[in-house]
DNA sequence: CACTTTTCCCAAAACGTTTTGGAAAAAGGA
DNA sequence: TCCTTTTTCCAAAACGTTTTGGGAAAAGTG
């Protein structure tokens, strides 16, 4: 069925070398007869077998990637369209991302392992990064290439693409201020993950910026495991307080409690408190009213991802790829001035 | 750094045949020899190189899956618990998942062509199948190995794992028609979707069973790019009926928009509304008063579905694997009789 | 014309396995 | 003891590429 390297040399009258590199635009090969090389090889859909030019280049031309499900990051678009901005420019660059499906910490350790020790990968990319995360160390231990989505506690030099967490928040937490509300409510991500650290030095920077003081009772933080629930429970808990929040500023995963907890408490979204959440998810848009939102650029932080990790795989140094971008905030119908 | 099967051998002083086989537990090297050989392998931590394998099999020892970001199928629990399933049982084999995401119809079926003409994949996992669908006759043409998740209308045999929906809806139809309700409605899935036909058929054999006749006007369908707004839209629409349903039966992804739209109708989900979802996501666990859904064992399945494709591969007929699994029903609140 | 340089091509080696087809050594049978 | 069978090992080939290190022919130079 499907033509090699030694076939087609021989319907041309010419060795594989010549062949090969005709393909491969050396220079020591006329145009004359790399024309015609290409033609035939177009003609009877020639691809070189992947795998004796990976064993023979001695790279797999592969990219891993782990991710747990408990991630509720995977909810809905933004981790979506993060995997589809790796997917697209790792296809792009003639390279193959292989996934890895751990179901705690332990497993997502062990498929890493393999991915590097079994020489299955030439990079890594990691995501949901935690404070202190054993992944970072056990790579750069082995000086094995890898990009991370997202930052972590880590002294050496490595290579990670991050959203400004913590401009986002301090913008959004000054936007409110500005329209007058003075209790301004912080629903964080949990402990031990890096995200959170961001989030919430963002909130405390704006609340300074806008000469409010900060309140740690206005302080929580829901569990990754479930988001729901435990924000639902915050959300009680926060206008217990005999000075409640009239503003809360969250992860957009934690949507849900904090609207049951609204409605159980008879306050309404957007009306009787601002709310303003991060990640633009299908839920932000649908619901009435629409949730402001801060939006991150998921699908060309993946693809900036990849090309970082292309350049560490080629052997550039990790230090010189560290990007943050820009969030942009995206006011919707929950972001009124206090009534 | 990491040593191969020649080095390994010198030290062994043996040929890399006898230790190549010694490790592969052929019968023709003594025990005593196998025991030294694979101790020796194990100290140095020894692995044989997969691409260096795999050209000399002849194979990529590697499955692929297109995903499409449209496919809010990823929504939450259900297709991720899917991947896990997939994802451990390929591991367990040995074998790597390579995924591509793909924005539509055109680039999935180009990232398909791309592994299989590629040579970069033994068999194809597909999901969310459609009534006719262009990658099964592709796949199916070409003689190449694949196991939907799901069905599909083709009369050559291939292999598949499905959830009964038929029979899940017929239970909740009649279950709910068990209690009272007369007037049941079904918010069913996009039309050229294989998976909406089947709870078609068992919302109908549902009502037949219970004597109940078919209202065309309390048939909805929502759709798979917006799953929220139409079904809110949807939702609304069925009240405007003079004779309107005391239940609904819909996929969980749609539970949004028909929450939204009760609460506009001031009407309660499980009181005045009795509502019975297929999937059960997070959502559905989560929300007072919780829900009543149909619940398919997505990780149970994915691992299936590896397994025969396993099969497949290794030239069983397709034709001998035809499963198809039963749904659970999950009573919760919301499927009381009606007031 | 004789020499050097450039252009164009190729044979052989290499990547790291597994498989093929023996062959030597040991064991068994008479 | 001699012949046959079994056990245990190995050299060489193969998988399909790319790279290395030339070498022959053509073109340029004086």
């Amino acid at each position: 069925m499907t033509i090699n390297l030694k076939q087609l040399s021989k319907l041309l009258k010419l060795s594989p070398t010549t062949v090969s590199r005709a393909l491969a635009d050396y220079p020591d090969v006329s145009a004359k007869t790399r024309a015609r090389v290409k033609q035939m090889a177009i003609q009877h859909g020639y691809q070189p077998n992947p795998l004796a030019r990976r064993l023979q280049k001695g790279k797999t031309e592969t990219i891993g990637i782990v991710i747990t499900p408990e991630q509720n990051y995977f909810s809905d678009t933004f981790f979506i369209d993060l995997l589809s901005g790796i997917s697209n420019q790792i296809t792009r660059a003639g390279y193959e991302l292989i996934l890895g499906v751990a179901s705690d910490e332990e497993h997502e350790m062990q498929s890493m392992r393999r991915m590097v020790e079994g020489k299955r990968v030439d990079g890594m990319i990691l995501t949901l990064i935690r404070e202190q995360d054993p992944r970072v160390s056990y790579l750069l231990d082995r000086d094995f290439p890898f990009v991370l989505y997202g930052r972590t506690r880590e002294t050496r030099p490595y290579a990670f693409v991050d959203m400004d967490g913590k401009q986002a928040f301090e913008k959004a937490c000054t936007y409110l201020a500005g329209l007058g509300h003075r209790r301004i409510a912080l629903l964080n991500g949990e402990p031990g993950f890096m995200f959170p650290v961001g989030c919430r030095e963002g909130y405390q920077s704006g609340l300074f910026l806008s000469g409010l003081e900060l309140d740690p009772d206005l302080i929580r933080e829901w569990k990754h495991k479930d988001p729901s629930q435990s924000s639902y429970r915050w959300t009680l808990e926060l206008f217990k307080n005999n000075n409640p929040p009239t503003a809360i500023l969250f992860q957009t995963e934690a949507v849900n409690g904090i609207f049951k907890g609204l409605d159980e408490l008879k306050l309404q979204p957007g009306k009787d408190v601002a709310l303003i959440g991060y990640d633009d998810l299908e839920i932000a848009r649908i619901h009435r009213p629409s949730l402001s939102v801060l939006r991150p650029q998921a699908r060309e932080a993946g693809q900036r991802v990849v090309n970082i990790l292309m350049e560490v795989i080629k052997g550039e140094d990790p230090g010189k790829f560290q990007e943050i971008h820009q969030v942009e905030m995206v006011i919707r119908e929950t972001s009124l001035p206090p009534s």
